[in-house]
DNA sequence: CATATATGTCAATAATGCTGACTTAAAATC
DNA sequence: GATTTTAAGTCAGCATTATTGACATATATG
């Protein structure tokens, strides 16, 4: 059926995935982020903005004070394509920005109250989706989800996510 | 330190999970998403394809014989947005159509030996990079992994990919 | 003082998506 | 057999998000 170019040898050790086993990988990471992704957007439109828009409201939002070259590196976009979103949110009174006391070069990034009202709606659609998804998939999946996905991540952003205890025990 | 605009009241039962934990997961699923996408962005790049051609290419790989309207309700685009870049993908050889045999009017589509060269060579990538998450992650984590993205997919999609049992026991 | 860093800006361009309005061909239905 | 529906394709215009390249400004560091 699923022509893949590659051979298709199987394995008892299930670590050993077959190219099937992979693929199907693949393709829930797909469709779990389209769907993911899709939940904000009609949202996001009431606004005018886009899932750029999105991602700066969310990671500032998780992370205060945060300054642009470190959310450069997170988004992994280029200078230009962030002030030209970021532009908007400061001019719409979403986001504010804030020289920081000791290097006045950098700019440190907050959510207004304006700002933080729709990260909180945004934030809270898709949180829905994960703890239901926590809830049905059941305790046990938790760890497992979290262990790949971060498998996944280049290691130079693991740990800027992924520390291994579930952070429910901190 | 990530004001999420949330209450963050904690819980024993991992099932109930913080606000924290899920911005965990979103999180994960941002980093894992970019990195897994960005990883074959430059060999696309060499046929000057991005990852829409990318998409078409996966998919009717994966596929082959699928009509134009199953790739339109997979990707969720509107059909004016993939004629472009279907267009392109067929003019350079890379994709076949074949007009069904018993309703004339479906297109079936196939990858080419070219497309389907392009195919292995993006597909082995990304199969690299989740067999190594398999790997380290462990064995019982696959299934956990599988379950919550499952969970996340929109009900309507879960049953195109998401059939419970591994695939390598079949 | 010279250099590096953090941020911002101007201009041009590309990829990907959208809506709306049609067209063609073939199948399905009345 | 005529009408309607379905599958696919096309043309035009527009928005969003991204790119590269070239500079500008302010501040920190050597």
């Amino acid at each position: 059926m699923a022509d893949t170019g590659f051979s298709a040898k199987q394995s008892a050790d299930p670590l050993l995935q077959s190219d099937a086993g992979l693929r199907q990988a693949m393709e829930l990471l797909f469709f779990a982020y389209r769907d993911f992704t899709g939940e904000a957007d009609a949202l996001l439109a009431t606004f005018g903005f886009g899932r750029a828009h999105h991602r700066v409201i969310y990671f500032v939002g998780g992370h205060p004070g945060m300054t642009v070259s470190e959310l450069l590196k997170i988004l992994k976009i280029t200078k230009q394509s962030l002030s030209r979103v970021l532009g908007q949110l400061i001019k719409d009174g979403l986001v504010h920005q804030r020289t920081d006391d000791t290097d006045r070069r950098r700019r440190r990034l907050y959510l207004t109250p304006k700002g933080a009202g729709l990260e909180r709606r945004l934030t809270e659609r898709q949180s829905r989706r994960i703890a239901r998804a926590y809830r049905e998939a059941g305790a046990g999946a938790i760890e497992g989800f979290r262990a790949v996905l971060r498998g996944i991540i280049n290691e130079e952003d693991r740990q800027r996510v992924a520390r291994a205890d579930p952070p429910a025990a901190e």
